[in-house]
DNA sequence: TTAATATTTCCGTAATAATAGAAATATAGA
DNA sequence: TCTATATTTCTATTATTACGGAAATATTAA
């Protein structure tokens, strides 16, 4: 991963509701949820969640697809995975030694 | 981590020049380096690098300590672990085996 | 003490991001 | 087709962030 789309990446995620969505997502599953559902959950307009889930789509850490009138929204773990791993990698210099063992590996 | 702890620490690091003066404060280690040559290898004028390092500061995830009149920032590992160790738990949800296994651990 | 160097703070400016109402677009169902 | 519902785009407004020169602060060395 280049760092200006780990920026990219950050940036999508550094935003308290485009955090909330995206855990939400990963809660969620594979199914994901409608864009609606979403704004319901977080007491988000419309407009203003749309908004948001354009930034996490160009950030690639979520996906989408069209169901009817719906817009179904799911996470990208493995674009998150490669956020993880960039940070890791960058956390830890080469010396793993330098860095606690994460937690869930 | 709460929520907005995540969005600080990732807010600090969604910046390009943050993100390389972090990747360059893991490369130096615990000894670190001084802001002025922080600014040197980046090309980023004092006020500037001022700016970023107060704003990495606030996020905990560099350190600093005064040497004269020289102010030596390092990285904060533990903290960046903490960051990556909030990411891993949301983007797995307490299920490992949906994220692929990270690199390095 | 005076001059040189290092860093931060102050301040104004420019750029980017967040917000959300209203209109536009698209689909579903009556 | 007509109406209701879902989402996005358009648009304007407000808020936040980035930038960097100049001044202020602090330390060192002569």
């Amino acid at each position: 991963m280049k760092i200006n789309v780990a920026v990219a990446a950050l940036a999508a995620l550094a935003q308290e509701s485009r955090l909330a969505i995206f855990r939400i997502l990963v809660q969620a599953g594979k199914e994901g949820l409608a864009a609606g559902v979403l704004g319901d959950q977080l007491g988000v307009p419309p407009a203003t969640m749309s908004f948001h889930l354009k930034t996490l789509s160009h950030a690639k850490l979520v996906k989408s697809r069209t169901e009817g009138r719906y817009v179904i929204y799911s996470a990208n773990y493995t674009e998150m995975d490669k956020l993880i791993a960039y940070l890791t990698e960058h956390c830890c210099a080469g010396d793993t030694t330098q860095c606690a063992p994460l937690k869930n590996c």
